[in-house]
RNA sequence: GCUCUCGUAGCUCAGCCUGGAUAGAGCAACUCCCUCCUAAGGCGUAGGUCGAAGGUUCAAAUCCUUCCGAGAGCGCCA
């Protein structure tokens, strides 16, 4: 359909490399489905582009188009719509939930690690924005062909710990164990709190560090081995929620003592230095400061656990890219770390990827495990699922059952929407009155325009057929059909930039377009029902597939 | 001080990579539309020196430079 525009525009004497470059898709169906700007030509012929434009449309005579018109410096061409129209409902109803996929990635491995959670602590609203993120990113990595692994790595070890377990054995002992997000976040506040100016405090938390560090306070490690797996044991349901599964979990504790090995090694080949009596990577001539792997007292830190996790995934899953998501903070971190894995010589240095994403914050400033200024994901989630609740019970009157399902699929829309839709470098501020609201730009809107299509097909008890008829189409149709198509290419870019948020705009764009159809063409009963039914059912088809990329899930009835 | 990110309507954001036709949404405000497929919706009104100044270009919110403002990071937290 391009080349024919491209054939055409042949009699403007450029070459066809040009005319693609120049061609565009412009931004509005008025002005057609391709459009061909005459400035450049105008410098080359000195002359008005506008009058360019006007002889160039006069000039081409060709069937394939339904019209080609001149308005200003430009020429738009108009393709035969209904052939167009059913091209693009056909490749839909033939793909189905492969519409919008690719082989970009075929044959390639993609290991991304995302939410890290550290046990001993919340898990709050800031935690959600990763792990949608990087659900969302393995989605549509997966749907352009890549073979995904997904793996999370989460804290249990180091100085966060200590103060946990400080603050339990001298507030809380023999309390019982709960796998209760809140209990442990209250608990690690708390310890935070109490170190405050507390000299003292703090010799016993190092005493506590090195202790865990030794593993030989037998009775410490049962203590930590408890209180971790109960606190493992308190993700699972939000894991459930969010529809998310990881295929391996990584923990600090696994690579720390190898860790440790790998900066005394460093220090060995002269890549590290003891300074102050702890182990550095000086990358000051890299513009990236000084990286400390081990403490002065030989305890070992992030960085170092990082190598050896870096080490393990090259090592034991041979990925062909490998994706680290974490909070922006982090940036400089993980540059120190490409830049030492690159001195390593290590292989693929460079496919050990970063991507940071801004903080999710309160109105009134960052939100923080430490101080317990933050909003608990529990406590949100069931908010949102008591407010998706009563607005559920002001229209429809339904079961228990039914009524949780609903409600908790609202919910998630809401939440994951609201975190992907925002640019990964730009600061969500968490509102959480604005953040209840289930209108406009929002996961529920979405949903609402899925279940009242979905609701029409009901009706009509409507099965696909292959076969498309169209005896006319009109503006919201069109408009609507060319929303649909641009589906795939918006994967592509996506899966590309790795980002999430161009889907979750189009996702918008997408259900606001049917709406202004929904509004305005009566598809049950109507002359052109069957044509109409065939473009609900498209669009139930890319919007779901949009949502699913998403990692949101979709209701039949809302 | 150095590095990175952000600055577009009262508020929250798209658009910037890849420059083009009147800068788009949502919320809030003010109208209108449920005898009609789900009003969690749709139509409309109002609201903009695209942080500022230079530069490149036929053309700049978009590219380049400088400056201003906000946030984050910058040796023993993760």
């Amino acid at each position: 359909m391009k080349s024919e525009v491209i054939s055409a525009l042949k009699v403007t004497g450029l070459d066809e490399k040009s005319i693609t470059d120049l061609i565009e898709i412009p931004k509005e169906s008025s002005h057609g489905d391709y459009s061909f700007p005459c400035f450049v030509l105008s410098k080359k012929l000195k002359k008005n582009p506008v009058e360019i434009a006007r002889e160039i449309a006069s000039k081409i005579k060709s069937k394939e188009f339904e019209k080609v018109e001149a308005v200003g410096p430009y020429v738009n061409f108009f393709l035969d719509s209904k052939k167009n129209a059913s091209d693009i409902l056909q490749k839909i109803i033939k793909m189905k939930d492969k519409y919008g996929s690719s082989d970009v990635g075929k044959g390639k491995k993609f290991m991304i690690e995302f939410s890290q959670p550290n046990t001993h602590k919340a898990f709050h609203v800031g935690h959600i924005r990763g792990t949608s993120l990087g659900e969302s990113i393995a989605r549509i990595r997966e749907f352009s062909g890549y073979k995904v692994t997904r793996v999370n790595y989460s804290g249990d070890t180091g100085m966060h710990i200590a103060k946990w377990l400080w603050a339990y054995l001298k507030f809380h002992k023999g309390e019982e164990i709960r796998d209760d997000e809140s209990w442990f976040a209250n608990i690690y506040v708390e310890a935070v709190q109490k170190l405050k100016d507390n000299e003292s405090g703090e010799m016993e938390v190092a005493e506590i560090n090195k202790k865990l560090d030794e593993k030989k306070d037998s009775k410490l490690i049962k203590l930590w081995k408890d209180t971790r797996s109960k606190s493992i044991s308190a993700w699972k349901p939000i894991y459930k929620d969010l529809d998310v599964k990881f295929n391996k979990h990584f923990f600090e504790s696994q690579t720390e003592s190898a860790g440790k090995k790998i900066a005394n090694e460093l220090v060995k080949n002269g890549l590290a230095i003891i300074s102050d009596g702890a182990t550095i990577m000086d990358l000051k001539k890299y513009n990236l400061g000084v990286w400390v792997l081990l403490r002065n007292d030989r305890t070992v830190l992030y960085s170092a656990k990082d190598l050896e996790l870096a080490r393990n995934k090259f090592l034991n899953y041979k990925m062909g890219e490998s994706l680290v998501i974490t909070a922006a903070e982090q940036n400089l971190h993980f540059k120190q770390l490409q830049k030492t894995l690159e001195l390593m010589n290590f292989k693929n240095w460079e496919k050990y990827n970063h991507l940071g994403f801004e903080s999710v914050r309160l109105p009134e400033g960052k939100m923080s495990s430490r101080t317990g200024k933050n909003i608990l994901y529990a406590d949100f989630r069931n908010e949102l699922v008591q407010a998706a609740k009563e607005e559920i019970l002001k229209r429809d009157n339904i079961d228990e059952k039914e009524l949780n399902a609903r409600a908790l699929a609202i919910a998630v829309s809401a939440i994951k929407y609201s975190m992907l839709k925002q640019d990964t470098n730009k600061v969500i501020i968490f509102n959480k009155e604005e953040s209840i609201k289930f209108e406009g730009d929002t996961g529920p809107y979405l949903l609402y325009s899925y279940a009242r299509a979905n609701s029409i097909l009901d009706k009509a008890k409507y099965k696909a057929s292959a076969k498309i008829k169209i005896d006319s189409i009109n503006i919201n149709e069109r408009t609507l059909i060319n929303e649909l198509s641009r589906f795939p290419d918006l994967v592509v870019e996506a899966s590309k930039f790795l980002s999430p948020s161009g889907i979750a705009h189009y996702s918008y764009n997408l259900a606001q377009t049917f709406n202004e159809f929904y509004h305005s063409c009566p598809v049950l009963g109507s002359a052109e029902e069957r044509f109409r039914l065939c473009l609900v059912s498209c669009f139930i088809q890319v919007l779901g597939n949009a949502l699913k990329l998403l990692g949101i899930p979709v209701l039949k009835e809302m």
